[in-house]
DNA sequence: GATAAGGTCAACCAGATGGTTGAATATGCA
DNA sequence: TGCATATTCAACCATCTGGTTGACCTTATC
């Protein structure tokens, strides 16, 4: 049996899709655009998508010849849930944040 | 490139080792009592056990012939950040946790 | 010392994952 | 109509994952 939690975790597991996540809270995006900054191909690009729309963590929506990805933060829910069961965290500072998603991103891009 | 992110969503994604954490919480335990209620074999749990550890989510420690095992819930800090750096999740009512729990530990050991 | 208990190791297997390339399918534009 | 753009599909490949079994090592106990 494969679980909603199984899922999200699953995807969020590779740096790839992580960083595209991040991509996407900036702004909805064309796949195309999503692929641009990754040293990889579009059909790999692709297959990411695939799997974090499996997941929930984002939606697609085609609109003439352009797929456009969009962001659905809620589907984190259930996984953030889970993980402050076993803890309490500070509210996050969220420069810290940022700064972390771009180490991050550089990291997955750049080599 | 493998973050310490990777390890601890990779961890996480699967149904076993969620049920081992949470069995975690209640209480520190040995190898052989992780491995009581699953129907696999203890080499297996002894593997998810690895898992978990390298990803720093338990730490381990041999007395006697004994090796037990503890949660180490420092170790979420990281992926719940992640996390919510994308909502505003609202504080987690504890009971609602404990069932969800639960819910999945028999999901996952009843098959 | 012999035997049992707690755990891991090594080899193996099936299926999933993350990538590639080249062809195919829409859609938009001149 | 014909070409370019956006995206996916299909086949393939190497590596990882999650499980098995049987042998092995260490530590207790009789």
């Amino acid at each position: 049996m494969t679980t909603d939690l199984d899922l999200a975790f699953a995807a969020l597991a590779d740096p790839t899709r992580r960083a595209i996540l991040s991509m996407l809270l900036e702004d909805d995006m064309a796949v195309t655009d999503v692929a641009e900054p990754f040293q990889m191909s579009l059909a790999a690009i692709s297959k990411h998508l695939q799997v974090l729309a499996d997941a929930g963590l984002i939606s697609q929506e085609k609109r003439g010849r352009v797929k456009w990805c969009k962001l659905e933060p809620d589907a984190l829910r259930a996984a953030s849930v889970w993980m402050q069961g076993f803890g309490q965290f500070d509210p996050v500072d969220l420069d810290d944040f940022e700064r972390f998603l771009e180490d991050e991103f550089k990291a997955d891009t750049s080599d």
